[in-house]
DNA sequence: TTTGCGGCTGTAA
DNA sequence: CTTACAGCCGCAA
């Protein structure tokens, strides 16, 4: 790529994000790859925090590399993945799921 | 155009 | 297990 880049990584991010299956997950990482932007782990990160409130986008599924979940908890958004996964049936321990039984490829 | 900053990631100690 | 750090890269200032 070159030029034109305003829209790219966030539109395909929406794209490839909005179909993961319920109860499945991604890391940054994996995300950024599929994307077509492999590297670019934070950069999904700050386009996943930009998103709108009330967003239909399943933002929850995607956690850190190990399956860490990033969000702290305490917080509005790390306490509603928390709620949301566990509501998706994934079994979170210590603030980490495993991603040998939850990571999902496309 | 340049800078600084993250919902990050490996590696190393 | 922990902290530290250097890469990473799109985005908003």
């Amino acid at each position: 790529m070159h030029q034109q880049n305003n829209q790219s990584l966030r539109t395909i991010l929406y794209i490839v994000l909005s179909k993961i299956p319920s109860g499945r997950l991604v890391t940054y990482g994996q995300l950024a790859k599929m994307a077509g932007y492999p590297g670019a782990a934070r950069a999904v990160g700050a386009l996943l925090k930009q998103l709108p409130g009330g967003t239909q986008l399943p933002w929850h599924r995607v956690v850190a590399a190990g399956g860490r979940l990033s969000l702290p908890v305490n917080t509005p958004s790390g306490d509603e993945q928390r709620r949301r996964l566990t509501a998706e049936g994934v079994l979170i321990s210590q603030d980490r799921v495993k991603l040998t039984h939850y990571q999902w490829q496309s």
